[in-house]
RNA sequence: GGCCCGUUGGUCAAGUGGUUAAGACACCGCCCUUUCACGGCGGUAACAUGGGUUCGAGUCCCGUACGGGUCACCA
């Protein structure tokens, strides 16, 4: 067989070579130890919790060495692809401000001198290195139909063949002749490329993922397709012409690849190529709430599969991202007390830390880092974010909380400019309820009277209080205000006081301030009262006063 | 089924032949406290399992169980 003709039979349009690509895309210029990474997503849904992990993974460590980390879309699948399913994805990343040094940056535009980014703009160099394969002797068409393939698949089963797939006796294709090829295409057969695999099924193969140590594997026997009958290629050989082009040292990918990796070294080797670094990090899991049994996280059943949904419910996007980290690297934590203010992206990420078994997905947890998070910021910033989240998600807040920026901005800063902030709140959405009784009068249920109080006594507390309430006292004279009323209604004015001989009075001051804070705010727990009384004013905090007490008559 | 990966408290995990088996979240208790938080202190709770190797095994080897992945002209 004269492979040159037949590479010229089936690339009749291709003169470039191999070569001529390694001109075009040379070696990248950087120091020893750089790493180059790379995000490479399909554009078939939005983008996902694993996703957002990966990438993570791949910008910090290029980050981490110096190095390159760029985003390249995999849309050699037309059936599955959706319409807005590039945008979809660097909206995911523009919300979690994961930045990708090159690569895909909108649609139709992006940055890099290794492009193009997008698999489906790269046919010539699929091609070129197509046709270089098939004149070494080792990629040749194939005919068979879906249906031929189908009957294949059976008849292994009936041998009961251990291994599966396009090889050996099974490869009806791989010897056809000159003659027979040219009489195939003459008759106008569609046919795919398929790889002339070299390896014995009775070799291992060894290789280092970098999270999971030495791997030992059969060798690949499998003829892949490696060009589908439109001439684009399978995942197989994008990656190889692509990883190698882009010049990756470091493949990090999900687990479910790791299996294929046989095949991907031996194509790089039939390629000529330097066989990249691999990284197959474990996948994020869920606790499934009917089965009680750990599973991946799905697209379709979760919806906290989606990064959107924290978007929504209005995670920061800081919180996601720290969190995520907590799960990736298990020193981030470590790291983070060290460098209480450092930015997450300067994280010294180091691919040792990463576990090998899949994690759960852990809301409770996410929940206390966003708390940590908000807790550190300032009453402006947080401010800026709920406007902006609510004018998204919760226009009817967003029109009460932003008409007087000042005031909402106020009631953020309770108990909030000291050493330890409050952590009230992890999510924007919770924002709305908690703040409540600013914006809308409440309705106290005398139901959350403190237990040693009665309708009577409440009443009796409030009509005492309010006539010597002053809004200009500071904390400590409130509070002495708050106790100066006290003894003549039976309660004692000091806590330890009453706790040593509790038969002596009806309660204490704590009890006194708790229908206070009923009265005015409907709630039995509240941050500081002092200062939400004088944020809501003299008159509308005696008008509540007034109607509670009213109401307890 | 073949091949491969994984398995330390409820969760995330440290750990690379000798540790009282860290830490964080959650939970519980105490303290602080005008409420609730915050904070402080303390507590419950783990090496899937059976064999080896070794003076000694969470750590190395083999088997078993359980979970996961993969076996497409999907990625």
């Amino acid at each position: 067989m004269d492979y040159k003709q037949l590479a010229a039979l089936l690339f009749p349009q291709v003169d470039l070579t191999p070569e001529d690509l390694e001109l075009r895309y040379p070696p990248r210029p950087l120091k020893e130890g750089a790493r180059v990474t790379r995000f490479a997503p399909s554009p078939t849904g939005y983008l996902h919790i694993g996703g957002l992990f990966g990438a993570l993974t791949d910008v910090l460590v290029a980050k981490a060495s110096g190095g390159v980390a760029y985003l390249r879309i995999e849309d050699t699948d037309k059936k599955r692809e959706i319409d807005d399913g590039v945008s979809a994805i660097l909206k995911g990343f523009s919300d979690f401000d994961v930045r990708f040094d090159e690569g895909v940056t909108g649609f139709d535009t992006e940055k890099g001198d290794y492009g193009p980014y997008t698999q489906s703009k790269r046919v010539e160099i699929y091609h070129i290195v197509a046709k270089a394969l098939v004149e070494k002797g080792l990629a040749y068409p194939c005919f068979c139909t879906a249906q031929e393939l189908t009957e294949l698949r059976a008849l292994q089963e009936t041998d009961g063949a251990l291994i599966r797939g396009y090889f050996g006796k099974y490869a009806r294709c791989r010897d056809l002749t000159l003659e027979q090829i040219q009489a195939n295409l003459d008759a106008g057969k569609p046919w795919v490329l398929r790889f002339r695999a070299q390896g014995d099924e009775n070799k291992r193969i060894v290789f280092e993922d970098m999270i999971r140590g030495r791997i030992e594997m059969p060798e690949n026997i499998i003829d892949e397709v490696l060009l589908k009958s439109d001439g684009v290629p399978t995942y197989h050989f994008a990656h190889v012409c692509d990883d190698h082009f882009m010049r990756t040292t470091h493949v990090i990918r999900g687990e479910e690849w790791l299996s294929s990796v046989p095949k991907h070294i031996a194509l790089f080797k039939a390629c000529g190529y330097r066989v990249p670094k691999y990284v197959h990090t474990a996948q994020v899991m869920k606790l499934d709430e009917d089965t009680g049994d750990k599973r991946k996280l799905s697209k379709r059943k979760d919806p906290e599969a989606a990064v959107s949904y924290f978007v929504e419910k209005g995670f920061p996007k800081e919180a996601l991202i720290e969190y995520l980290l907590t799960l990736l690297n298990s020193n981030f934590e470590d790291w983070r007390r060290a460098n209480p203010g450092a930015d997450a992206m300067d994280f010294p990420f180091n691919l040792k830390k990463m576990g090998a078994s899949g994690c759960l997905f852990d809301l409770q947890k996410l929940t206390d880092v966003s708390k940590n998070v908000i807790s550190h910021m300032p009453a402006e910033e947080i401010y800026r974010r709920v406007a902006a989240w609510a004018r998204e998600y919760d226009p009817a807040f967003y029109a009460i909380f932003t008409r007087d920026p000042d005031f909402s901005t106020a009631i953020l800063n309770i108990d909030r400019q000291v050493p330890k902030p409050r952590k009230d709140i992890a999510k924007w959405d919770e924002v709305p309820e908690y703040l409540s009784y600013f914006f809308a009068e409440p309705a106290p249920d005398k139901a959350l009277l403190p237990q040693r109080v009665n309708a009577r006594d409440a009443g009796a507390i409030l009509r005492a209080y309010c006539p010597v309430y002053d809004p200009a006292e500071d904390k400590d004279a409130w509070f002495a205000r708050v106790k100066s009323i006290c003894p003549a209604l039976g309660f004692c004015p000091e806590v330890k006081v009453y706790k040593k001989e509790p038969e002596n009075w009806t309660g204490h001051v704590g009890d006194v301030s708790s229908v206070i804070r009923l009265a005015v705010t409907g709630r039995t727990n509240t941050p500081d009262l002092c200062t939400i009384m004088q944020l809501l004013g003299r008159e509308k905090v005696i008008a509540r006063m007034e109607a509670f007490a009213g109401s307890l008559d």
